[in-house]
DNA sequence: AAAACCGCCTGTCGGC
DNA sequence: TGCCGACAGGCGGTTT
């Protein structure tokens, strides 16, 4: 894909392309503005950052997408796949086409100028360090913690501390290091917070090897499907047995999210 | 100021 | 069989 020039785009969802804080105020401008800015650009390379991901034409212009739940690229050397019902915005391209697709119209997809109308818009303010980055210190985390009175899943699953933990890798990484979803980030030793450093980078790195979780049809993006959700520990099993000491997982909800953990073994 | 809560979305599934 | 409510969750915006 990188290479290819863009012969035209056309956006099918207008609030696909709005800017942060403006879905609400839909314009169909703003989608041809997105139509015509890109229109002749040619894709020079894509980077990630957190959940993220961040194309780069070679003019300078920026694209900043998060697919969220549901949003997927496809990308089309053929020129043979159809649109589907869920497709948001069509990139036609000197060979095939790219796909933006998103069942629950909850990702985005934003124009930049350049790198510096991104670094002024913040929208990278709130997103924090990568987990596998070795920046990722238990000794910036033992300084993060302290300064919050909020739960540890909480921090977790916000992006501005740790960068890219999601629901599912919350729950598997709190059962691994032994700690309560609802503990206070402000309450945990040294020790502890060791060992969810530890939970981070071993859980993650397994599930990136597997290929991630694939619930619900989530794919790779060569379509097959990660086999990680067969090592989950936690998520989606409450009520089941604990693996560890055989009491039954508890459920409760945290910031609107499910949460399973283990009463007996999470202190 | 910080923390908790709400709303956006549609497909799927269980219960009646 | 079909309807309908509950659920799935990232995270910005709003309320507490």
């Amino acid at each position: 894909m990188c290479g290819q020039n863009i012969q035209s785009v056309k956006v099918f969802l207008p609030q696909t392309v709005y800017g942060k804080g403006n879905i609400r105020k839909a314009s169909i401008k703003k989608a041809k503005e997105f139509e015509d800015e890109l229109k002749g650009e040619i894709f020079s390379e894509i980077n990630r950052k957190g959940k993220n991901l961040l194309f780069k034409m070679k003019s300078g212009k920026l694209l900043v997408s998060h697919l969220k739940m549901t949003g997927q690229f496809i990308y089309d050397p053929t020129g043979k796949i159809e649109p589907i019902k869920h497709t948001r915005i069509i990139f036609e391209l000197s060979k095939g086409r790219l796909f933006f697709n998103d069942i629950r119209r909850f990702g985005y997809v934003m124009y930049f100028p350049d790198k510096k109308s991104l670094e002024s818009s913040g929208h990278f303010k709130d997103v924090g360090i990568e987990p596998l980055d070795s920046e990722l210190t238990p000794e910036f985390m033992e300084q993060e913690f302290k300064k919050r009175k909020i739960g540890v899943k909480t921090l977790l699953m916000g992006q501005k501390v740790v960068a890219g933990l999601g629901n599912i890798y919350a729950d598997e990484v709190l059962f691994a290091a032994g700690i309560n979803p609802v503990r206070r980030t402000d309450s945990l030793n040294k020790k502890e917070i060791q060992k969810l450093h530890d939970s981070i980078r071993r859980i993650l790195t397994e599930a990136i090897g597997l290929g991630g979780s694939s619930i619900r049809n989530y794919k790779l993006a060569t379509g097959e499907e990660g086999s990680f959700a067969k090592m989950h520990q936690v998520y989606g099993k409450h009520g089941e047995p604990c693996p560890r000491c055989k009491k039954k997982l508890e459920k409760i909800i945290i910031g609107g999210r499910t949460t399973v953990y283990c009463k007996n073994c999470q202190k």
